[in-house]
DNA sequence: CCTGTATATGAGAGGATAGTAAAATACTTA
DNA sequence: TAAGTATTTTACTATCCTCTCATATACAGG
């Protein structure tokens, strides 16, 4: 398994921004689709800062994106490489 | 994509454990067989001290494990789930 | 036993990360 | 335009991570 230099350190960079329990329960949720900011709040006991915050490390990572209506905040995953690493994940590691 | 609590816990402790630019490249290497730390130690700049410190993550979080032979320590992969992490990374995010 | 080699461990400094609370922004509706 | 709602940003503190350096342990050969 080969990764260059680059590699490694985007690699790494991603796996840091999911290495996170909140982090890692909103991405499980947005997968059954788009939520705003207030649903995934709910699912969660935390703050609506703290998880806009969370929010905002996923997007700077290019793991999600989001769509304003109104006044809500409508935020999804980018593409499904999320979920396969996901399901790896599921398969070898629980 | 379905994760309880405790699943969600080990992931992303799991998760932390690799999401280390010089911890991913021991994986890497450690793919190739068994190393001792000076092998390990040599491929990359770092100190042995420094080294010796990722490969106790990587073995607290049961990813690798190690065999003592005369005064050298004989670092391996514990099992092929790791292999299969990183071909999705790979094939994904690269 | 003493010396050298390989590795591990511990302490401490510095930087990164996480959570909370308060203030700011953006939009909607009365 | 004032007030309310949804979300983000900022400021701050506490905690965790990583690295370096010094010391410790374990083993081998003379």
């Amino acid at each position: 398994m080969k990764f260059n230099e680059q590699q490694i350190d985007s690699v790494t960079e991603l796996l840091k921004s999911i290495a996170h329990p909140i982090r890692m329960k909103i991405l499980c949720f947005l997968m059954e689709g788009e939520k705003n900011v207030g649903e995934i709040e709910q699912q969660f006991g935390s703050t609506i800062s703290n998880i806009s915050q969370h929010l905002t490390v996923l997007r700077k990572a290019n793991i999600i994106e989001r769509r304003k209506e109104a006044n809500f905040m409508f935020y999804s995953l980018k593409d499904n490489n999320m979920f396969k690493l996901m399901e790896t994940l599921k398969n070898n590691f629980c």
